[in-house]
DNA sequence: GATGAATGAGCGTTCATTCAT
DNA sequence: TATGAATGAACGCTCATTCAT
């Protein structure tokens, strides 16, 4: 699906019609997105998709692996899109950053099903499931300590702050406002918050 | 419960046995917190409680009523407790920040389930319950834009940044450290945390 | 409550306060006369009376007991009316006849909670309680039967009929003026249907 | 089932799998018909028509809509039946009369368990359910009165009494009659009892 | 591969009944 | 007597998963 995923583990049906693995995620992403992951049957998710229940068993182990693979999916675009579109390792830090911001953004800001998909799901409290999510994160995670590291050395960025507080920050402040704008209705444009979002990520509080 | 209560509504019992009262809340944030919601039958949340089944429906209207009044009685008792600890009308900015993070660190810092339960659940899919959450959490944000509000006023924090992109930053700092904090096993100690996150708040990334 | 039962097995409280015993006994017509016994909490009943709920079971064995009772203590009472309104043993047949229809509407006429709860309850498929219902109603039957052999033996009634079908027609009818009665909103008066339903019960059908 | 349905809404599995859905009914029928409705748990009824408790949602909407399924095939091949079997539009009054006791007695004759089943729940307290099953009943009534309305005309019947007492005599005395037949063990055979009941029906009590 | 009927474990909730006060 | 909090068995219903076709 994306190229980050050529390590990608398919358990089943990796050779098989792609057609309907896309469309049972994308149904599921709607579906669950709207519904809550335990107030979407598989019987719904199959009927959006197209296919008969048992067909989603064709695709995926169990639901379980439909909520692992959309996060797993739309994690993998982002960070593949990052590296495609942002040149990391020789790239201004502060450039960086707010690519990172528009990229995250502009994948959620034209997809509120999806939005409100991962800020639900990507806290689960099953304690399996959280190991594999933790996994599924990491690579995004990489990238932003990658971008804070770059930032402090050329100086850009301040070198006595707590870099694993500054990730959260920087996650966390995204996070955030994907999620306000979510329980708002995605009334109005996700991208318009980029500049101020990074405008408070970097400047901080202080006058 | 707490202080903020005395206008609360307990429509079930709030006859004098506040004991169970309190026992199936405990009981209900630890099993919940660690299986989640949809993972936490009522039969096990009443073992745990050390009362019947039925004896539930006594104190709480169905589950839902038990997910959102162990909501509304943290947030209740953070909110309290900044109201009483901090000056929020005549003291320091930074200072009232700091008092923030720790109250809150304070509180999730002695009992990880309650966290665990807060930072899952918080995030609500269900359209009806997310409306009664964004209720009970609005005094809490209240008090985060009083703070910033005191700060620019003040000539302490800056008046350029976007005041609700600040609150959004504070709040998902916060929270995305608790989760780590969780996620890690809860191994070393919230309040150590106080203090780098109070400072990447406030000074933000810029060198 | 009626004379008829003073050989009335009361089998618990007989001695006590009838006040408490009575207001049961006319909130759990009510509330099943509306609701349906099985859809008629105890709990409901004895708010309804104005009493705790552990407190019917001092003046009943269980729930089952009360609509026997409420059964018993009707039937009875059109039982003791008839006794005491109609000459049975040498009064004129067709006027009993008349005296009985115009008592049973009587009785349900002004109270549609009762014949609602009559026509429902009286007919039962639990075994058990089938029987019982069966030995109330008997000294009704008996009536009946004994003002269809006055009736032909004063030749007033043919002798040619089967006089158990007649008698389940005199009871059929009255039984399913009332049910229509009830069904249609009790928006009449009862009363208003003793001559007519009199006049087919004794002329039929034929021309 | 019956021809009367071409109509049917059957809501869910109008499939093809016709026989599970007469399987659970008639289990329905004889776990009902004896042990009444509030007593008949759905893992009985499964049990007894050999399917799982799951599958009686495949066939039914909900425990109600059973009872209603029943009542509708019920009163439906009754009506189908009359009009097979009779010739309302031209044949004797009389006659009508006649066949339509024999078509009634017939078909709960040879199913005791049915019979109690139609006793019981066509007497239903629940008011939604009153609605329905009124509108069920409906056409069962109108060939009633249709009947008397042909005696009349045709100077069969007589002319002044009042029709809806006359067609609430003529249901009232079947109905008794059966639930009779049932409370004494249905020893007896219900076609016996057609003449002496049309005898009272047409030619009442008088002598 | 694809289907969808069938399964049955599991859960939320109700409510008749008990019993300590 | 009277109370009403507490109990726990019971039931309707859902839904993830399987498997014969």
């Amino acid at each position: 699906m994306n190229g980050h995923s050529f390590i990608e583990v398919r358990t089943i049906a990796q050779k098989k019609n792609n057609e309907k693995y896309e469309a049972i995620l994308n149904a599921a992403v709607k579906v669950i997105g709207q519904a809550g992951y335990h107030n979407a049957p598989i019987s719904k998710i199959a009927r959006e998709a197209g296919v008969a229940d048992g067909t989603v068993y064709l695709y995926f182990k169990n639901k379980e692996d439909i909520l692992i693979s959309i996060l797993r999916e739309t994690i993998g675009t982002i960070v593949d899109r990052i590296h495609d579109e942002l040149k990391l390792e020789d790239g201004d830090a502060a450039e960086s950053l707010k690519g990172l911001i528009t990229i995250y953004f502009g994948i959620f800001g034209v997809n509120p099903d999806l939005a409100m998909f991962t800020q639900v799901h990507l806290r689960q409290s099953n304690a399996e499931m959280r190991k594999q999510i933790g996994d599924i994160i990491r690579p995004y995670y990489q990238i932003i300590d990658q971008i804070i590291l770059k930032g402090i050395e050329s100086g850009v960025f301040r070198e006595s702050m707590d870099k694993r507080i500054a990730r959260r920050m920087i996650f966390g402040t995204m996070d955030e406002t994907v999620t306000a704008w979510i329980l708002t209705g995605a009334k109005y444009s996700l991208a318009s918050q980029v500049q101020p979002v990074y405008d408070v990520m970097v400047g901080g509080l202080r006058a």
